[in-house]
DNA sequence: AATCGTTATATATTTGAGAACATAACGAGT
DNA sequence: ACTCGTTATGTTCTCAAATATATAACGATT
C-alpha cells in the first residue's frame, strides 16, 4: 500500500535499486572499503605491492600510500615489507590483515543483504 | 570471539564507526539521495528553487540541474515551476515529491539502525 | 513599457584528485 | 662493484567536476 503508491511515481519501463557504499572509519577517517581489501588480497597471492598494483591496474605510488595510510592506523602492521635482498625484496600481510579481510567480507555480505531486500520491497 | 580479535588489532585509543552512503538508482543512474531530499525540502518551505538554493550554499545552476534531472527520471513532475509573474515566479513540490521524501526518510532510518547495529557489534 | 524576482541556459574559471613521470635507496647474489 | 626487482618518495601534468560569472526570458503588477 505505501509502496504501492510509490511505484505510482516511478517510470513502469525503468529499473530502479537501492545501492549504497560502505567503509569503516577511523577517528573519522575512511580507512578500510573494498579498494585495500582487494590490495591486500592480492599482495598476499603475489608476494609484492609492485605486482598486486599492476594486477589492479594501479599506480604503485596509490598502492603504497594505502598501505602506508592503513599501517599508520592499527596498532600492529597489516603488511610487512622488505625493499632489496633476495628478487629484489618484497610484501607480506599479517595475520591481523587476514582477519580484518574476513571480517569485512562478512560486514559487506550483511550490507549487500541489506540492499537487496530494500530494492525487493521497493520495486513491489 | 570473532570480534574480540578484530578489537584487538585496532588502536585502543581511536574511535571506530560503520558508515556508508545510501541512494536510489534509476537504469544506474543515481537518482535520489540525501541531497535532492534537502533540496526539495527547502522549495517547499520557500516557494522557491532559488532561495532554497542559497539556504543550502548552493548555485542555483546547480539546485536547477538536480531539479531538472529529477523531473526527467519520474513520470510526473517532482517540482512544478513558474518563471515570471507574481512576485517573479517560483516553484512547489508535488505529492509526488512529498511521498519520495516519507519514503527516503524511513529507508534512511533503517540504514542508520543497519551501520548502529554493525558499529555498536564492531567495537565490542 | 518599465519593474521585479524568478526560472532557464550558456560560458568561463578554478581547483582538486588522480595519473604520469622521475629518481633514489635497498640488500642479497654474482 | 655491478645487477636486479622491489620499496620509497617527490614532482609535474591532465582532466573532470565544481564554482563563478553573465545573460536572456518570463509574466503579473504598476
Amino acid at each position: 500500500m505505501n509502496k504501492e503508491s510509490i511505484k505510482s511515481i516511478l517510470n513502469p519501463g525503468a529499473t530502479y535499486k537501492i545501492r549504497g557504499k560502505l567503509w569503516i572509519e577511523c577517528n573519522g577517517k575512511k580507512f578500510f572499503g573494498p579498494g585495500p581489501v582487494e590490495l591486500l588480497t592480492l599482495i598476499d597471492q603475489t608476494g609484492s605491492i609492485n605486482k598486486a598494483a599492476k594486477e589492479m591496474n594501479m599506480s604503485y605510488k596509490k598502492a603504497w600510500e594505502i598501505i602506508n595510510a592503513l599501517n599508520e592506523l592499527v596498532v600492529h602492521p597489516l603488511v610487512i615489507t622488505q625493499s632489496g635482498g633476495e628478487k629484489g625484496g618484497g610484501s607480506v600481510i599479517t595475520g591481523e590483515a587476514r582477519r580484518l579481510i574476513k571480517y569485512h567480507k562478512q560486514l559487506r555480505e550483511r550490507f549487500d543483504a541489506f540492499l537487496e531486500k530494500e530494492t525487493t520491497e521497493f520495486s513491489s
